[in-house]
DNA sequence: CTTCGAAACTGATCTCCCTCAGCACAGGAT
DNA sequence: ATCCTGTGCTGAGGGAGATCAGTTTCGAAG
């Protein structure tokens, strides 16, 4: 058994694919490209966009207000789209940021299409993939209008952590993160003071630990209890059609 | 010329349609049916879930976390989709709550499907409206993590206009909105309290009147420049693709 | 080995917005 | 006619988190 792409294995949790289905997702892959940590992926602004999909390393989609405040809108890890939602549109309406070195193939909108025709289940279950990057924005948004500083943070780390458990990258225990403190507090709306007192209480509560590039997590149950995570809107408790 | 609808009407502004194309758009819609104001319009949590397209009426999706506080997430208006994002989901991630009386057809995955592969315009046209449904949920999402109160009101308030004019129920001078002010404070993260206050200010500055179901505008150029709305994320500014 | 800069970390102060508590008003129900 | 509920509105007080102004740490570059 070949090691499957951080992609194939995504999507594994929503539609079990046969062998011809995985020869078929290959296709999809185009050129290879990489980008440079801290260099932001620039889009010209022009029709016919492309998206990718990430091979390796770690990207945030972010937008920069007039006042100079950031947002960061979203984290991609292996396995996630990249720009998909703006493909259609005529101006760039976010900035793209990759957080490490990072590998990612092109997909053109015609070869998605073409896959689509030929292979229902595989079209089912890239939907799947959009739908869900949809509801975590969702989550993101509910969760910085209605949850407190504590509660926001680690339950974003605990998305993030569940997220890399699909491609194989996480454990309930932990895992390697590239974000720096000030990613936290412009993903979470918070000013990065504030990150640091929240991971310093969480730390202090024995909870987890945000150090040196790596999550550990020290009482999972506990963590999720505290701070009322529930998975429902990730939808990847195992795959629904076999 | 007969009257387009409200979804005929906004696919539009992004490509011109022919009579072919606004006849095969007709052949989406299915079933009637219509909901009372007050009653969420629930999913039962199963597959195949369907999706509908606004006729009339407003409706507003949200979600409940565990401390009985709610989200609003995004409010539709006529023209909109409605609950498409977790047609492919195992369990509804999210109510649905109808504002005013509301009339909806329902969309069967499908028929879409079929249309998309006969009428490529459409397709884009459709796929450029879901795409600009995530587009606001994100700038939502910027709103509440990074403007205050005053701004990210009238910002809302601003695209509602913007939304409404694109299928002509709303001039640069106001528009009728059925929204409570506990509407508005659960979509945007804030009290009600704090929500009256804030409309008070707007009132005072003579900038905008929120009051007896009607947004009053009284200086639109104004108010844009003083909340910095740009709505490039709207992508709406005339048809592309004629 | 030293310098430099980014990131982590801390204390003091301030402020925006929440919570609580209450009043006013309108429309529907009884 | 009056009750009642939903919505709008207001004041007082408190708190979560921002801002300001640093120090410390550590790895990379010179």
């Amino acid at each position: 058994m070949i090691a499957l792409s951080p992609f194939a294995r995504k999507l594994g949790a929503f539609v079990a694919l046969s062998d011809a289905e995985l020869a078929a997702l290959d296709q999809l892959y185009g050129r290879r490209k990489s980008f440079l940590a801290g260099r932001d992926i620039v889009y010209q602004g022009q029709i016919k966009q492309s998206a990718y999909i990430l091979a390796s390393g770690w990207v945030c989609s972010y937008k920069i207000l007039p006042s100079g405040t950031r947002q960061i809108v979203e984290f991609q890890i292996p396995g996630d789209f990249l720009g998909l939602r703006s493909v259609l549109f005529r101006t760039p309406d976010h900035n793209i940021e990759p957080i490490t070195r990072v590998e990612a193939s092109e997909v053109l909108a015609s070869d998605l299409l073409d896959v689509f025709g030929r292979t229902p289940r595989l079209a089912t279950a890239v939907l799947w993939a959009a739908s869900r990057d949809e509801a975590m924005v969702v989550e993101h948004l509910v969760g910085i209008g209605r949850r407190d500083a504590l509660e926001r943070t680690a339950h974003f780390l605990l998305e993030l952590c569940t997220r890399l458990m699909l491609v194989g990258m996480a454990t309930t225990d932990g895992y390697a993160c590239p974000l720096s403190q000030y990613h936290l507090a412009d993903a979470l709306g918070l000013s990065a003071v504030h990150v640091n007192r929240v991971l310093r209480e969480l730390r202090e509560d024995a909870l987890l630990t945000f150090q040196k590039g790596q999550v550990t997590i020290h009482d999972f149950k506990r963590l999720i209890d505290r701070v009322e995570f529930d998975r429902t809107y990730l939808d990847q408790d195992g795959p629904l059609l076999r």
